[in-house]
DNA sequence: TGCTAAATAAGATAGATTCTGATTTACAAA
DNA sequence: TTTGTAAATCAGAATCTATCTTATTTAGCA
């Protein structure tokens, strides 16, 4: 029925089978929303997904996206960045890595790095109980940021 | 005027000269803010540093707790966790630290990591800008959810 | 093809954060 | 010490993100 050319049918194709797996239906406004994510690499927020899903299926409702993406982070589908300018912001990258944030501009790039990931975690840390997951940010003033700084 | 009994009157110095040198006034209520959040170690919100001080101010406002709280910590007098409950939580400790952080009870804990501090940040990030901060988190269960889960 | 649990739409609600405008206060300078 | 002024505070309203509710629709299975 819906006309839409995914842009990225291999990872469409990864997302239908894992979500299968995870036992979640396969719904037309979820694929759209995968779907959109993945194209977008701007790490936009729920609204952001919002505003371009509502392109492709003009009647959905702002709290499916919301829901479906919280959804899919949940079962790590997809993951979200945590930096507080109040909007959760969303990532269809789930392979390990971490975000360069500028507190300036708000832009958020991923980054890997690798010899953080190799660290073993202390011990002290590891009596507190069970670590599932690091969650780093590098943050500070972009490049772009930097030479604005300077003539402003 | 007050007749509060500072829990804490050597790290109150501390904070009396560092306002001075950034040029913060020190008020009556900004005093009592930063007193009550240092004698509180469970990473309060804004809301409970609020009630807190409401039994020596009575009438402070919600607003001048929320707002400076929120400059505290623009200024590095105290810092803030990120972590995604909807609500920020605050820290007096500015000292190098990441932070342990229960997914289902929500405790926070401070966690110091030197090997981690150590690591220097690949070229790659220093590329992209100037990187201010870095900021991460350790999240998991800690050891009362594991043993609540294993008998509930 | 029909059944059923799950998903969606639409709008209301909750909750955190921020803003506005009037009043008060810290602190520097006289 | 007194006074002037920019900054801080109070009180409550407004904003904005996130979540809930209920009726309707749909995916996936038998």
């Amino acid at each position: 029925m819906s006309q839409t050319s995914y842009k990225n049918e291999a990872r469409l194709q990864a997302f239908r089978e894992l979500s299968r797996q995870i036992g979640l239906k396969l719904t037309h406004q979820r694929l759209e929303i995968f779907d959109v994510l993945s194209s977008m690499l701007d790490h936009p927020s729920a609204e952001d997904v919002f505003d371009e899903v509502k392109k492709r299926i003009p009647t959905i409702a702002f709290d499916t996206v919301y829901r479906t993406l919280s959804l899919f982070e949940r079962h790590g589908l997809i993951s979200k960045v945590n930096y507080l300018d109040g909007r959760t912001r969303y990532d269809s990258v789930t392979e390990r890595h971490c975000h360069l944030i500028c507190t300036r501009c708000r832009k958020i790039e991923d980054f890997r790095w690798p010899k953080f990931d190799q660290l073993q975690i202390p011990r002290e840390a590891r009596r507190w109980g069970s670590i599932e997951n690091k969650y780093l940010e590098l943050r500070g003033l972009c490049k772009d940021c930097l030479t604005k700084d300077i003539k402003p």
